[in-house]
DNA sequence: GGAGTGACGCGGC
DNA sequence: AGCCGCGCCACTC
């Protein structure tokens, strides 16, 4: 019945909200996080779609690599830079500095959590 | 309905 | 260690 791949979608936007402020992560990492480790493409599909929501921090978001692929897809060509340098990420060459120190693991919704 | 594309990731060379 | 190519999944033409 419904909500199948939407159901992702929001899922998506959910955990990507759930980024704490001075950190980021990946697109591979939200979707092995999400149960489908192969739908890092569909992840960032998702974030194209993520203007629709303003709850949605997708600066927060880039690739494995710690690259701001995504900065094109802003308003601004620097606007996504702005942002991070603003939560104290260091960016340079749309590159985050220190990456991994900034690195934010996504919590697993795979549905029964009740962890901590 | 087949083919191409994309805000990715990984393996091979 | 960097460059090239393939795979995956969803969406559009």
């Amino acid at each position: 019945m419904g909500k199948d791949k939407q159901d992702f979608f929001e899922k998506v936007y959910d955990l990507v909200r759930q980024i704490p402020k001075g950190k980021a992560t990946s697109y591979g990492a939200i979707a092995k996080a999400l149960g489908a480790p192969k739908s890092s493409r569909v992840v960032g599909y998702a974030m194209n779609h993520s203007h629709t929501y303003d709850d949605v921090p997708a600066h927060r978001v880039v690739n494995r690599n710690g690259v701001l692929t995504g900065k094109h897809h802003f308003s601004a060509s620097d606007a996504m830079q702005r942002l991070l340098e603003d939560e104290g990420i260091k960016v340079e060459n749309d590159q985050i500095i220190n990456f991994e120190k900034h690195f934010w693991i996504p919590p697993l919704s795979t549905g029964n959590d009740s962890e901590n």
